[in-house]
DNA sequence: CTTTAATTAATCGCGCACGATTGAAAGTAG
DNA sequence: CTACTTTCAATCGTGCGCGATTAATTAAAG
């Protein structure tokens, strides 16, 4: 019946809407010592793996755009996390660099959010096939939202 | 080992925050049509449950508070889809209503998103056990950080 | 080489979320 | 009744997300 498929993804998209705010409050709690936002702590962690990427490299790591990421990176540069300058083969492109304090901080940083889910009892091993389970969903989504959007070419 | 702890949480928290940005993208495109966003369905879908709620009742379903509600149910009032009046037994609270418009509306807005269910070929069926899981997944991470609150009194 | 198209970061405007504070109103204690 | 506490909505400031547009640069076409 269609009315029961609107109330499992009103559910579900509820619930996901709500889950994304808490484990966002989560994750303040270890990082607001270093004055980090959780956005930029996704972007140190694609930095961390892979230093020296553009502001088009990061968005496609973290799916996020110019129109975010701008704004983004210059308060995370104004901080101190990292550095933003133009490509010299490419003038169109930004490419941003972790600062030596970049660098440092990500041992850290990370120990302070391993802390927290230790203290705060989060039994995060129960949810080994959670992560399965919503990145299937989200693939589903991607896939759903971007195909329709190649359609309107 | 806590450093396997660690990018479980990592990317269980990247996901469901990616799934929440694409589920909010997917209601947009039908609700799009009646000028409303995703936060404002929810305050109609509160509302069309039970009429004539006050600010601090919808901020309990939503888990949302003033600093948020406030400007966010002037604008539906601007729109038209409610009305706001300070309760007349205590005059702290507000108590919001829906208006004829916002709620013969809940009909069309309701078969707009099943229709965009539809036409997307999402199978929301396959997702029955998802909501249950993402839902363990929210409680635990609830009462995780309203605990710690409490600990602080 | 010149014109056109495509790519890229930046900009703009708006609507959340949310920590923090404020002021009004109601409740409570003495 | 008075003083204190609690409970509200409202306000303020900051940082996202994101649709839309702009300007600069590069690539492609003729």
């Amino acid at each position: 019946m269609q009315t029961d498929h609107i109330r499992l993804a009103n559910q579900l998209c509820f619930s996901v809407y709500n889950t994304s705010r808490l484990f966002t409050k989560f994750y303040q709690r270890a990082l607001s010592d270093f004055g980090l936002t959780y956005s930029q702590y996704l972007v140190l962690m694609a930095l961390w793996e892979e230093d020296g990427q553009t502001l088009h490299q990061i968005g496609d790591a973290l799916y996020l755009e110019s129109n975010t990421l701008t704004p983004l990176l210059r308060r995370m540069e104004d901080a101190g996390w990292l550095t933003r300058e133009k490509s010299t083969h490419d003038r169109r492109q930004l490419t941003v660099h972790l600062t030596a304090e970049g660098q440092k901080s990500q041992g850290p940083i990370q120990q302070a959010i391993a802390e927290c889910i230790g203290k705060e009892h989060l039994d995060i091993d129960q949810y080994n096939d959670t992560q399965e389970t919503i990145s299937q969903l989200e693939m589903a989504l991607r896939t759903l939202l971007t195909d329709e959007s190649k359609m309107e070419e």
